[in-house]
DNA sequence: TAGATTGTTAATCGATTAACAATC
DNA sequence: TAGATTGTTAATCGATTAACAATC
């Protein structure tokens, strides 16, 4: 009777995932020189189907050419721009621990339009220090520091405990967006998003997996 | 016309990531002293609905008890018999890069029954030291030192060119699941399930969350 | 008992896949 | 032109939510 809701369809969750492996995709398809490519070849590279590629890509416009496919060069910035990653990201990370430590040293971030340019830790004996060549802060220093180096996202790398509570602050300094490593859920305002990671979680998820195979196998044929 | 499939309900993917925060949220209740919950306190815990908690719990016996709700002493071990968590995982990780450091020296994993005791790199260099305690192979020695030390994960850690090659490894040394880290995806047999974090890609989707929320804004009422 | 809460079926919602006219 | 491939609508599939009888 009332169809009350969204102008175009919603976009499901798993797109933007989708969109950066489609990304990594073409970038590779370009280093090795080829120029054009089909919903169906990119499918086939990443284990989706090729109505899936074309539904994803026609959420944001239209990018390829009937009987021709996509042009690399063409929709490659694209898709960066949809991700928002056609521009440098600026990130604070806080909590300097071994989680921590590694993203700072994590080359993987920097190739994609993210630098982590300033890091913060609660412990007072790692400020002044540097990781990887950035500086370490003073958590008390997070809304300043924010603010004089213009960043906009923070990764929270800290014991769960403190999760909310750096969440809190990272809000309170005008991170746009937070990325939460802390076993811990966190609630923010719906104007700023966050992902999370729980590498716990993921390490189950895995285990539920095997084992639940196991059983399977164990029952034999059914 | 023809029903087909499944003898039981199909489990959807997101349930054992929802199973692994139940766990982590009655084990909090445990440590307060807390002796009895319902689906609603549990879902009003983790941000989603009662009927969400039962029909996920459902998927795999009946452990509540109505009117009443569910004895946490007893549900804990359930869920962690579901997930496979009540048996302790030895885990090999390959690649002691920055991440895999940072892995190894990660205490959340063993809080959940996974202790990695081996670890592998193909720089010579590193074969014979120790990180965080635990001893660095060469990954010529991959195959024997899962055999003799009983390892039945294995981590990837290592860059993405190196990935597929390591997940073959792996399978062939007889893990019996593969979490991998590396930036690219992987094809294993379906005898051996995988999970795959790609730290990118999870910047990339919140990269996209915050571009979109801002477009959203600038466009004002609509 | 009356109130609460489960387990489970049916209804709804959302995401993926199939199909095909339009187009190069 | 004939063959290929897009963009998009309709059909299918899967997951979540609502509803409620059964139960404590």
């Amino acid at each position: 009777m009332k169809p009350q809701k969204a102008p175009s369809d919603a976009i499901p969750r798993a797109v933007a995932a989708r969109l950066s492996h489609y990304l990594r995709c073409l970038e590779e398809l370009e280093r090795q020189g080829v120029t054009t490519t089909s919903s169906r070849q990119l499918g086939k590279a990443l284990g989706v189907t090729a109505a899936q590629v074309r539904k994803d890509l026609g959420y944001f416009g239209q990018f390829g050419f009937p009987g021709l496919g996509y042009k690399i060069v063409q929709l490659i910035p694209e898709i960066r721009r949809i991700l928002g990653t056609d521009k440098l990201w600026r990130v604070g990370l806080v909590g300097v621990g071994s989680l921590g430590t590694a993203l700072l040293r994590y080359k993987g971030f920097s190739n994609h339009g993210f630098r982590i340019t300033a890091a913060f830790d609660s412990n007072p004996e790692l400020a002044g220090t540097q990781v990887s060549g950035v500086s370490v802060h003073s958590i008390t220093d997070l809304e300043r520091v924010f603010a004089s180096e213009g960043l906009e996202l923070g990764i929270i790398s800290v014991p769960a405990e403190a999760a909310q509570e750096v969440a809190d602050l990272l809000v309170a300094a005008g991170a746009k967006g937070v990325f939460n490593f802390a076993p811990r859920r966190i609630v923010l305002p719906t104007s700023v998003p966050d992902v999370s990671v729980d590498l716990s979680v993921e390490l189950e998820r895995l285990s539920f997996l095997v084992s639940s195979l196991a059983a399977v196998m164990k029952e034999g044929g059914e």
